[in-house]
DNA sequence: TCGCGAATAGACCGATTGGTCTAGAGACTT
DNA sequence: AAGTCTCTAGACCAATCGGTCTATTCGCGA
């Protein structure tokens, strides 16, 4: 989805319909055909869209992992090259999700992608032999790392931050 | 700066002139005469309204404090209870900064600002009795959990995990 | 009291915003 | 071949965007 891209690295009310169907070679009609309401809607699938890649990405972190620090400096390793392919952009759901205009809707579904993505986290600590409590516990303090860590590379311009993430203190 | 509330709230892009104006009791002429390029200034402006805030708070915490992880733990606290405060919305100087127009100086700016946080809190790091080395990685460490731990929080709506933030791993 | 610069006040502007609506193209069934 | 859907295409709209401009008021030194 192209309008993923654009969503993420200029925000919600960053980009204009103009630029998504200019971006997307799709006239109005077709958008409103497909997406009854519009630009929300379109933003929500967005995030959706960019949610699933994450969730890909952890997946393909963890499943050759020998221990939890194993696929979570990989994780970091994958991101930290996501990085300096995209250009230093924000977390897509931030971006897309935390200024819509339908508050609570939007709130819910970014609060829900988030806890997929600390689960999907979690059922691969669990996967590695950690107890059902260390492995709430380090999903929960993976998610925070990455998003702290993101922000002060995005910043920097630099995905150098990401790389170290892990090692500093065992997770 | 009513102006800053009002970035932070919705993101610049979300807020219009109208609605800055309003909230100030300010008519544009006014505006353009203190801020000749009108509203990015007003951003960059705002932005370092916030910061210099962000950095009284920190000195707030660290300054009673006997060890880092003291500091630490009532800066986090301290931000626990400015997030219920001002309902769940982001750090200031990402909703201001990272979606500008003239990107180059609103990346830089905000780029100069998080590396005044951090430094602040490595001069207190430091004060406390850590080497330069350790005082750095603390203070990167605590700006990435915090932020992080703040993105989490308004995910779910709830200033909970900020006020775990520092004992679960020693920092 | 006058004069002058600083600051306020808001009418006004063209461009762009998100969204609606009608017309027609394309594919599929019968 | 006719009829009926789904979907594309874009003209069009009111509202709002950020910004400029002129007129007026305010504060203060002379």
């Amino acid at each position: 989805m192209s309008a993923a891209t654009l969503f993420r690295t200029r925000g919600y009310h960053g980009v204009g319909l103009a630029d998504l169907l200019a971006d997307a070679n799709a006239p109005k009609g077709s958008l409103y055909h497909h997406f009854p309401n519009g630009k929300s809607d379109l933003a929500l699938a967005a995030a959706t869209w960019a949610s699933d890649e994450m969730l890909r990405l952890i997946a393909a972190s963890f499943d050759g992992a020998d221990s939890f620090e194993d696929g979570a400096t990989t994780l970091c390793y994958k991101l930290a090259k996501l990085f300096d392919l995209t250009g230093w952009d924000t977390c897509p759901i931030a971006a897309t999700l935390f200024e819509g205009p339908d508050n609570t809707l939007f709130r819910d579904h970014a609060e829900h992608i988030y806890e997929g993505w600390i689960a999907e986290v979690h059922d691969h600590a669990a996967r590695l032999g950690l107890s059902e409590e260390a492995a709430h516990a380090k999903a929960e303090h993976l998610f925070i790392l990455i998003q702290g860590g993101w922000s002060l590379a995005r910043a920097r311009r630099s995905s150098d931050i990401l790389r170290g993430l892990i090692k500093r203190n065992d997770t």
